[in-house]
DNA sequence: CTTATTTCAGAGGAACTGAGATCC
DNA sequence: CGGATCTCAGTTACTCTGAAATAA
């Protein structure tokens, strides 16, 4: 995933978090660490270079006085969808060889061990 | 994991390589990087980690004038066993409400997949 | 007053590239 | 000479803790 996601410009890290603000659009900081275990101050690094580099924008809440909603931008869009696409590959090698139940068994058996840890 | 092993002093990377070592004592640096999926130069920086803080210790191979063998210390011993100990907590938290069948499918999935990742 | 969120500041471990030396 | 291993040097992104300001 390093190796495909430098010549485009973007760690591991920050491509989680595009795809997290992808598919919740007006998430906060303080979420998007939550979701990943670490945080707000590491997570705050993320985002503040994501924001640099312009894939990434950040607008006030309309109620909430402190939140800052992130959402990804037009180049950001264009970049994650170019990611999303050399990185389908990563996951087809590694799952070489396994058959349609087996992707389906461990795709449920990882996100069952996900909640777990969101639990504790 | 991170959490549990920093009031013994270990990282995540170094409680890996400590592992590593112990399940193929005398392996060399280079050998732990392909294992790891990272360049030699970076696990280089953790095994001499491991080695300043007294866990580790290597020792020129035998027939081989380049390679230097990493073996545990005593104290390496001691610092492993009690890390390992105290991540089994972490390992059953995340399978909480697994059957004994899906940790063994899980692992033996993860098995494969690391497999596929190593032949790449 | 307590909690949550954001932010600034500083530190450290871990990853990389580049370069070089040594050995097979 | 080519390939593998080890090492030094420098850089960067990411993680943490500590502290503070702001808002609910």
């Amino acid at each position: 995933m390093d190796e495909l996601l430098e010549p485009i410009g973007l760690t591991v890290p920050q491509y989680n978090v595009l795809s997290a603000v992808q598919l919740q659009p007006g998430i906060s900081n303080a979420t998007l660490a939550r979701g990943a275990f670490v945080t707000a101050q590491s997570m705050q690094g993320i985002v503040a270079n994501l924001e640099r580099i312009g894939l990434l924008h950040r607008k006030p809440h309309p109620t909430h006085g402190r939140i800052r909603q992130s959402e990804l931008t037009e180049k950001g869009d264009v970049v994650l969808a170019r990611a999303h696409k050399l990185l389908i590959g990563v996951e087809e090698a590694m799952t070489s060889g396994f058959k349609k139940e087996e992707i389906e068994a461990l795709s449920s058996l990882l996100h069952r061990c996900a909640e777990n840890m969101h639990a504790v």
